[in-house]
DNA sequence: TTCTTGTCACCTAGGTGTTAATAT
DNA sequence: ATATTAACACCTAGGTGACAAGAA
């Protein structure tokens, strides 16, 4: 699925924040490779902002070239280009979201794919769900962490060296309360499942190819440590 | 829910078993007390057979009394008895379901009620799901087991004083692929959130009191080391 | 004006007993 | 005859963006 995150981050990915939590489409996932079979393993995520910006939607009514036409809705005056509207609204309460199966031994890590589904993002300040808080507006990088769990008694003496942390830019999104991006909003519609609703296209296309992706398989992602991780988040 | 499983059992509860394999209704669940908060623990569940019969649908055209006119449908014919039929079939594979959470910790599994609700019978020999494989038209006892996760390197040593086990007669069941006593089938739709499509009294009425249960208290569950567990299975 | 909230129709995903057809 | 299977309508449970109303 690296390529449909590349198709939304060409576009400058949204993702929506609620106060009842909202999960992230696409879904990050990884794949693992090269952990110790026996031993214990926690996976977790956590956000970073990207910048100490807070962003508003700009309008630029003559840029015809950049929103041509036909996919104009409600939006697209909105749609061409984020403006900065000043400093960062003050952090969030940083939390961090445990993938549900830690701890696990490697073996199970690596079995499969694993999909952070159950991560939802909220923008309640006072939220206690056990989401992730992110302020609306602001822009956030997703990171991955794989920490050992450390069998010896004086483990905490170890912690430095038990985890190792992995970026995937193409995951980073501006977190919103409603789409500002038309074409983003469009290709949720197109390719989250749970959308399907909203599609108006001939549905006899869709019988042979699902969904319009874009067949650019660009290797640009980031890792700190590219040689634990095979593929890339969905 | 102790209530319900006992109000099912006055009748003779059955479980339908299928191919793709089935859900129990009512879902078998505990309440722990006296674990070691800090130890590790799985929880699972096993089944064995009652006796070692095959039992068949028998038809009692003269019992009017206990099958009384109104609710009598389409297998009325068949549910005033069940007649042994034979020799027990061959022994399905024995099979055990670990709860997924498994393992945890003591403070985890007694936070609150730990429920099966993940497990499912089926009738395929062959099955590959890690389902619990049960003969139809034969009879069973859900067993509940608590394994102490020693932290010894030698733990197989002290296997046997590892374990208890739990056994609540209420839960006994016979296994079937479609319903033979059409009472079960009338409160598994009445109790059942699932087959709220199959109900058919007066909605209103339902708003008040959602399900007619007996009110019968009675106190008649078994366990091999009652001081462990509070309340009983659902 | 711009952003946020709550409700809604419309989906996915999967658990029910029913029913008709098939198997034993 | 009796038991099993597979397709089905009808639910629960919850994830979508649209939309109208409200807040800043």
């Amino acid at each position: 699925m690296k390529a449909l995150w590349e198709e939304f981050n060409q576009l400058g990915t949204e993702m929506i924040v609620t106060k009842a939590g909202r999960r992230m489409f696409p879904t990050f996932q990884v794949k693992i490779l090269g952990m110790d079979t026996l031993a214990d393993y926690a996976l977790l995520m956590d956000f970073v902002p990207l910048d100490d910006k807070r962003y508003r939607s700009g309008g630029w009514p003559g840029d015809a070239a950049q929103t041509s036409s036909a996919e104009m809705g409600r939006y697209a005056f909105h749609s061409s280009a984020w403006l900065v509207a000043g400093k960062a609204d003050p952090a969030t309460p940083g939390r961090v979201h445990f993938h549900p199966d830690s701890p696990a031994k490697g073996a199970q890590w690596m079995r499969q794919i694993v999909s952070f589904d159950k991560l939802k993002l909220t923008n309640n300040l006072l939220d206690d769900n056990g989401h992730i808080i992110l302020n609306s507006m602001h822009r956030y990088q997703p990171r991955f962490h794989v920490v050992f769990v450390d069998p010896r008694k004086d483990s905490e003496r170890y912690a430095q060296e038990n985890f190792k942390s992995f970026v995937f830019t193409e995951t980073q999104f501006t977190a919103v309360t409603a789409y500002q991006n038309h074409r983003i909003t469009q290709l949720k519609i197109a390719s989250n499942p749970f959308a399907k609703g909203f599609r108006e296209s001939d549905p006899d296309s869709w019988t042979v190819s699902p969904r319009p992706l874009l067949s650019v398989p660009t290797q640009s992602r980031s890792s700190l440590s590219p040689c634990l991780l095979k593929g890339s988040p969905e």
